[in-house]
DNA sequence: GTTTTATTTGAGAATGATTTGCATAAGCAT
DNA sequence: ATGCTTATGCAAATCATTCTCAAATAAAAC
């Protein structure tokens, strides 16, 4: 059984675990994010399902990202553009550089800066529900600036 | 002259010298966020700038923190909502808490965690020209929670 | 201070992303 | 299979934001 149909599965028993029924399309649109490895927004996730399965509608691609954020199983980002965009929450948390010139998205972890998120949280008084960090960034020149 | 009208003329300052003419509801809109400690969205910018100036129209709001912010003015953010905030640029950097049960926002520094983003950034060849950290957090119970 | 000229503005229409109402379809517990 | 409840599709509604265009007005030139 190939990792993304064995991902869905483990997403579809988080999600009826809490009363959630599993529909075809909640099923298509799990597989086009398991298999997602770029961060594509909800017209995106509605063209990739309507290839697993023609019977799923924009509507329902944006109901169900919602229940999926509420169930914890994907993430919603607001980078620089204007429609959301998603990923599966079930990787090791991560954030992300965003190369300004070719939209591209590296992802990357610190534990230190992490760490140093908390003691700041710490002094305030607060727990960390979630965090956000997003580094705008452009490429180095090696020698001389265009 | 008070620290806001003394702001407001700095503001000016830098538009002028880049050709951006200076005209009533852009000084108002201006004056609005010079004396704003919280991080307003585009409607309440405008409900506050009608308070000095009934002809500032939503549309122009909208058009002058655009400027703005191309001019360094002004920093956009859009943090758990749907529509976005702005603050002025002129204070030193800072990042954000966010209290997601009610909406406050600390702002904070830290001089190591951006210390390390630079590190990052530098592994990966690129260079940062802006970023943003925001912890999604909540008030920590002292004894027993709720 | 008046004229010139390019910008900026207000009002509302247009856009794009996302949500919602409602009648129909379909999960899932029994 | 049956019934109760939730999910879906479609289209209309919303929300934030941008755009169009004629009229107003800064700043520059006289």
């Amino acid at each position: 059984m190939s990792d993304v149909t064995n991902q869905v599965k483990q997403f579809e028993d988080v999600l009826r675990a809490d009363g959630v029924r599993i529909t075809r399309q909640r099923t298509a649109i799990l597989a086009v994010l398991a298999e997602a490895c770029d961060h594509p927004d909800a017209n995106e996730l509605h063209r990739r399902a309507q290839e697993i399965d023609p019977a799923v509608s924009l509507a329902t691609v944006y109901r169900t990202l919602s229940v999926l954020e509420k169930q914890g199983v994907v993430h919603r980002h607001s980078f620089a553009d204007t429609s959301a965009r998603f990923e599966t929450a079930d990787v090791p948390h991560h954030d992300h550089i965003i190369d300004i010139d070719t939209d591209k998205i590296i992802e990357f972890r610190s534990p230190e800066i992490e760490r140093m998120q908390e003691e700041i949280a710490e002094k305030y008084g607060y727990e960390i529900l979630h965090h956000k960090l997003e580094l705008y960034c452009r490429k180095k020149k090696k020698k001389k600036t265009t």
